[in-house]
Order: C-alpha cells, then sequence, then structure tokens
DNA sequence: CTGAAAGCGCTAACAT
DNA sequence: ATGTTAGCGCTTTCAG
C-alpha cells in the first residue's frame, strides 16, 4: 500500500503539506496542493484510517444501532443515513442491538467502546438506562431516531400530529365509527410511538366531539399479520361496525385490507383503511397514509451528527422538524350511506 | 480514556503484559492474565482499534457491500453476516452501492481503499469488470454472495436446484401447465440469478418430458407488484391456462396469489402458486417455497471469511453447500380435475 | 506557506 | 513469562 511518503516525494513537499494538502486543513499554497493532488492521484494513495484517526482523534465514521435489520422501515431510515454520511466522506459501522442479554452486553462494553466511531445514532431502540448510560459516556455525539427520547438527545418526530392527521382525514370524510388498530401501553418502549400515535388518534376525536368506542379498539402488533387478525376481530365483532379504521402502521393496514376482502368486507366502499408510515407496499395496495419518509429521516439524522462534527463545514441549520405527509389514495372514501 | 499503561501501572506488569494478556496472543502466566484482566474491568478499559489496527495490521472489521438496504433479503442476509461477526469480535462497516456512477467511483476508489476492513462481503451486487478489479487489489479477501460470481470467490447458493425443486415438486403433484414468473437473460446481472432460477425450471420440465411453453412465460422484476402485474396478464391469455406457477421470487409470488385472487382464480384449487427465497411475507399468505434461509446465508458468508482470517480458530471446516428447503404450505395442490 | 519532529495508543520483535 | 523498545502511518504543534 502506498503511504504519505511516497506521495511528498513524488510531490516535492513534506508529509505535513501532503496531509494538508489533502485534508483541507491548514494552508497551503494552490500550487502544492494540486502537485500534491496529482501526486495522490496517479499513485492510488488514499490515508490509512487507523493512522489517521489515531494521530487526529477523529474517525470520520458513525456508529448506527438498529434493533432489526431486516424491517423495511429500518432499512429505509438506515439508507438515508449511510447516503448523507457517504456524501461527506464518513463511514458507518453497523451496530445489529439483538435482544439477547449478553450480546447487548458485549455491544455496550466493549463493541461500542473501541473508538472506533465520532458520533452514534440510535434508531428507535429499546435502550434501557444503563445502556443509555453507557452511550452517553462515550464521549461522542449520541442521536436517538425515532420519536423523543427521555434521556437522549432525539430528532423529533412527531408521531402524535401524524396520528392525528390521519384520523381527522377519515373524519373530514365523515366517518365517526372509525376504528383504531395498534398496541396498548404494554408495548411501549421509550420512544412511546405506539402511545403517541393512539393519543394523536384519542385528540382527533375529541377535536370533532366524537367519543372513543371501546369496542373499536383493537391491539396488535405492528406487522401484516398483527393487523389481519386484529381486523378479522374487529369485523366479526357484532357491536362494532366501523366505517373506517385507523392502523398505526401500514403493515397493520395493509393486513387490514387482505382481512377485509377476505370476508367480503370492500375497501373503501364499505371500510375506509388508513396507515401511518409510507412504507413501500402502500404503493401496490394504494394505501391512504401518512408519510413520514423515513429515508429522509435517515439523512436528517446522518445531518444532524455532522453538524455537531464539523459545525463549520453544515448546511445553514435546517429546521427541525421533521416532514410528514398526508399520501390519499384509494383506500380511503365517504362512508357508506346509512341504511 | 483509559489507556493501556493506566492498566497496566494498575495490575503491576508492563504494557506489553497487558496485550498480551487481553488479546490472547503470546503467553502469559495465569497469574498476570487475572490481574489484568482484573485491572482492565475495573477500569472499564477497552483498546483503541485505531491504535490497535496501526500496531498489527489487523482490524477486526469487516466491510459488507450492499446494492439495496431495503429490501427485506439483504436485510436479512445482513443480519446474519452481523450475527456472525460480532460473536467473534468483529465490527462491520457497511457500504450501500448505490446506482450512481459518481457514488460508486468514491466507494471503490476511496471508501473502500482506507484500509479499515479486514475483508469484504459483497451481498448479491452487480459490479463492473474495473470495480471487481478495485476489490481485489485492495489486498484482503473478498466474498461474494448470491451465487457463482465470474471472478471473485462466492459463496456457492445454487439456484438451479432450488428452481428445479421447486419445479418438480409441482410436476409432483400432477401439474403440466406450468407458468414461469421471472425475468428474462435481459435482467442477468453478474450472479445470474435470474438466469439460473429459469434454467432449474427448465430442467425439471425437461426431467419430466414436459415441454415449455412460451405462452407461459412471464417477465417481472421480482416484486410483488411486478408479479401481480405479470399473473394478471398472464391470466387473462385466452392460450395460456395454466394450474400452476412458479415465480422466481416470493414476492413475485405473493403478487400472483393477489392477483389470482382479484380475478377469482382459487389458490391453490385453481392454480397452485410457488416462490422462492424464504421471505418473511410468506408464511402469512401460506405460501409454498423453497426457504434458502437468508440469514443463515449470511452466517455462512461471515464464517467463511473468518476462517480465511484465522484459520486457527475456525469451525472445523464447515460443509461448502448453502442449505435450501422445500417449505410446502398452502398454496399449492394437485391440479383441478379436468373438466 | 512549509518542514522538522514529536507523538497518537497500541503490538511485536527482541532480549532477558 | 515478561519487560524494553521500536515502530505502525498519519496529524499537528512549533519554528522558520
Amino acid at each position: 500500500m502506498v503511504s504519505i511518503d511516497e506521495v511528498a516525494r513524488l510531490a516535492g513537499v513534506s508529509t505535513a503539506t501532503v496531509s494538508r494538502a489533502l485534508s483541507g486543513r491548514g494552508r497551503v499554497s494552490e500550487a502544492s496542493r494540486e502537485r500534491v493532488r496529482v501526486a495522490a492521484a496517479s499513485l492510488g494513495y488514499v490515508a490509512s484510517a487507523s493512522a489517521s484517526s489515531l494521530a487526529s482523534g477523529r474517525t470520520r465514521n458513525v456508529g448506527v444501532l438498529v434493533p432489526f435489520l431486516d424491517r423495511w422501515y429500518f432499512g429505509a431510515v438506515l439508507g438515508g443515513v449511510s447516503a448523507a454520511l457517504m456524501r461527506r466522506g464518513y463511514d458507518i459501522t453497523l451496530y445489529a442491538a439483538t435482544p439477547d442479554a449478553a450480546e447487548r452486553r458485549d455491544l455496550f462494553d466493549t463493541f461500542l467502546r473501541r473508538r472506533r466511531v465520532d458520533a452514534v445514532i440510535a434508531l428507535a431502540l429499546e435502550l434501557g438506562p444503563d445502556e443509555t448510560g453507557r452511550l452517553s459516556e462515550l464521549g461522542v455525539p449520541v442521536l436517538a431516531v425515532g420519536g423523543p427520547h427521555p434521556r437522549l438527545p432525539a430528532l423529533p418526530v412527531d408521531h402524535f400530529a401524524m396520528a392525528r392527521t390521519a384520523t381527522a382525514h377519515l373524519l373530514s370524510l365523515g366517518h365517526t365509527r372509525i376504528a383504531y388498530l395498534g398496541a396498548g401501553p404494554e408495548f411501549d418502549l421509550d420512544f412511546h410511538v405506539p402511545e403517541q400515535r393512539r393519543r394523536g388518534f384519542e385528540q382527533a376525536l375529541a377535536d370533532a366531539a366524537v367519543p372513543v368506542a371501546p369496542e373499536l379498539l383493537e391491539a396488535a402488533d405492528f406487522t401484516i399479520d398483527g393487523g389481519f387478525r386484529a381486523a378479522t376481530r374487529l369485523l366479526a365483532r357484532a357491536d362494532a361496525h366501523p366505517t373506517a379504521l385507523f392502523a398505526a402502521s401500514d403493515e397493520m393496514a395493509i393486513g387490514a385490507i387482505l382481512a377485509a376482502r377476505e370476508r367480503g368486507v370492500r375497501v373503501p366502499e364499505d371500510l375506509s383503511v388508513i396507515g401511518v408510515d409510507g412504507h413501500e407496499l402502500g404503493e401496490f395496495f394504494q394505501l391512504t397514509t401518512i408519510d413520514q419518509f423515513p429515508r429522509r429521516q435517515g439523512e436528517r439524522a446522518a445531518e444532524a451528527v455532522l453538524a455537531r462534527l464539523e459545525p463549520a463545514a453544515s448546511a445553514p441549520s435546517v429546521s427541525r422538524e421533521l416532514p410528514f405527509e398526508l399520501v390519499v389514495r384509494a383506500t380511503t372514501a365517504p362512508p357508506p350511506a346509512r341504511p
């Protein structure tokens, strides 16, 4: 592998100048800079990450903590993080936080403490108090993504507002018998995503002076299968008769659509369905939803940590609020005429 | 951050002994080893990755090249890679290989050349010849996952055998009008996955002396939507009349099931459907499929590179062949009785 | 603006 | 078995 000395020799300067020219830190004459660039390019020189990190204390690497790798949402966010980081020359080290206790200890006590990263982005993770502490002790910026976190700086995803907007859409169509598919408090993690979405749902109803009907609430686990089963239970219940359904995730909404089809309930003629997320399958099922632009969330997260790492070079302070958007497709419509 | 000197002082030994005791390389008396361990633990010492890498030339880090982060299959494989690597104390650096030409150049010319990784695992990636070259020049083991690769050592995934097995299952049920959903040669990447699956399909037919009917072949792009559209075309065609359908991916198979339902074609009574992959949604749709255990593929890939990096510590040479399995669920059955 | 030189924190000979 | 010591390849004062 070609080292900095060879570049220095070829360019006729010292290694210090090579370092300065290539990194952009410190001043170098335009002439030297160009000669160094040419020399480096012709030799295919790229500075060794470990040598550079050891000397500078900066790794140009960000750690990303992910609870699941095979769920669409996290993949999408991760893609955004990766794109934004690469644009700025940063690598990303992936840490999969499995539920296994021993592996988690390893992760927080060893892997993360190797000084391999300049910052950590934690995706919608359920962190124990001790784990939160470990993260803070790392001495690098930590950012949680997925909603406000009780003890960590977080990217503000407004699940409450999203749920409220979704429910308001149903209400504006004229629905009043609106079912809710989502988790009860027992499912809540640190981010309280399920709870926030449920509160947004209830707030929208309250805003419209529509009472919450307990028989229209069904617990489900945020998967297609969970949504399918919950919707099946709901539709089988004699006292329910919803004309619309708000699912706290697109996957549950899709499960509900499939459940409705199976029971001969037409969507949206007999039942309107709306979800939340912006899941890739939403398009296929023509699902009306609240898109939270997961990829953009990832990019924002990356930009936020970069802003902390390189205050100077950063974009002119992006607005803090993360965008979301009501996407009306074909699964919502006015309620059927009263029989 | 606590350094090796503090540990050495606390344990009453030299830094060299600390290094030896903690890394397991070189001999250390059991007594010293224990004192070092205690000292390190009490101080919360973890060796700096960059210092260690610079001095030893080993990074304990593997790069993983991924084409898409938001597709289930890659997430699943990545999860397996990550789990196996973490078990052995390795970190993973994620490289997202986007289609963007400039970003790809950056990736291969800069990011990968920082000597940050001891090995590279490339997941079912379409690599240009120059990119393959760049990878080889890295001077570290490179492993391709996703089928035989023309110019890189690869984990052998036998798509041909999988497709053949799937088709044979349909044949054994008594089907002879078997449709095929998949890509034509024009979709082939380096791994030729689509082509291999098509050839496996044709081979199975040949084995059973069933002629290939061109009107039963439909091109699709391996997504649910693509499968849906292709199946819709197929079912609308007057001359087709398939009693069974082999989709070269589970996602297409699911699309086909949905298309059949929509047209009132019952699965499996009127049409049997089988896929390939072992996709998470297969369970929900009760899809009969060939499971290729993507997560296990990832683990195998990780084990394979680890075996090259640490020949000694490795498992007793796992068998090379990757497993796959016919999973019979509820979308396949004998063909309907002849009218 | 540029070069000399002192580390960054660890590992690996080389001694002992 | 353990300590001493010379780097690993860069970055960053500090002079000039």
